[in-house]
DNA sequence: CTCCAGGAGATAT
DNA sequence: ATATCTCCTGGA
């Protein structure tokens, strides 16, 4: 039930406040500040501690279920093609992105688990981000493996096939527990089809992800670039459309467009970008 | 007390 | 295609 001795990551480019906003920022409903410069999260069934002090970014996993330097850095997104992905947004000819760059310097897209990315983000709609944490929390306490630390996994599809949507909205889910059965019973029939979709190029993943029940647009953009790594998907929510009307001038724009200025506009990874400006709405840094 | 918060679905136009 | 209403819950 203990964790395994800190290890460095030696090379990254996490700010204290990106990666703050990185963890606690809303793509991502698993991680809990442990203090100033700490963090405990739990990666599939791993428990995994950060601590970033003095530029020091440092990690230690639960030994019960170790968690690889490689994994971490793939889900941190520590590599070169951060860099290269920056480097590709428009923030040359864009000052609105150019400032959220710079205030949010090191911001990333994790690489979280697509089934359980989608689970959480089903339960957003109209929550917090601290509800959405909370009912999540609940559920993988209830339904998951009893990880320690009073954290659980997240219980997977099939488990959650055999609860009935009743105690789902015991904890209190609410109208969204309707959502989390109906994708559980429309998964358990269709064996694979969840990796199948991850896979598949973006538009093509969409669509399909829609035909779920409780899957709009939003959750579905959410899903797929949060928990598959799809860069282009650029999810719309209330924060990022006061972003779009008020920093780029779409007053009046329908929700298509603004969807497709956005990906015409900030290209291969919008996503991205979406997230430098999400933060950026949200933490007022243009107030 | 009312209102609304990181939405989706059904219905009406 | 766009607009409005409802669906749960907790907090302002």
């Amino acid at each position: 039930m203990g964790m395994d001795g800190w290890r460095e990551i030696g090379k990254h480019s996490f700010t204290p406040l990106s990666l703050e906003e990185t963890l606690l920022g809303g793509q991502s409903f698993v991680w809990t500040k442990k203090g100033s410069h700490q963090w405990r999260g739990v990666i599939g069934r791993s428990i995994v501690d950060l601590s970033l002090r003095n530029g020091r970014l440092s990690w230690r996993a639960s030994l019960l279920h170790p968690f690889s330097e490689g994994e971490l850095t793939k889900y941190l997104w520590i590599d070169g093609s951060y860099d290269a992905a920056i480097e590709e947004m428009p923030w040359r000819s864009d000052p609105v992105l150019r400032e959220s760059l710079r205030a949010f310097s090191g911001l990333r897209i994790l690489g979280q688990p697509f089934d359980e990315t989608l689970f959480y983000f089903l339960l957003s709609s109209a929550k917090s981000i601290s509800q959405i944490k909370s009912c999540g929390e609940a559920v993988a306490l209830r339904y998951g493996e009893k990880l320690g630390f009073g954290i659980g996994s997240f219980p997977g599809w099939n488990r959650l096939c055999e609860v009935p949507e009743e105690e789902l909205r015991k904890l209190k889910l609410g109208y969204r527990a309707k959502y989390v059965a109906g994708v559980a019973d429309f998964l358990a029939s269709r064996s694979g089809w969840l990796e199948e979709t991850a896979s598949l190029p973006y538009e093509k993943a969409k669509a399909r992800l829609m035909e779920m029940p409780g899957v709009g647009q939003k959750i579905a953009d959410c899903a797929l670039l949060f928990g598959a790594g799809k860069l282009e998907a650029f999810p719309i929510d209330t924060w990022m459309d006061k972003s779009l009307e008020r920093r780029y001038g779409l007053e009046g724009w329908s929700l298509s467009q603004k969807l497709t200025f956005a990906r015409v506009h900030f290209g291969k990874f919008a996503g991205l970008a979406q997230q430098f400006l999400f933060s950026s709405e949200r933490r007022g840094i243009f107030a």
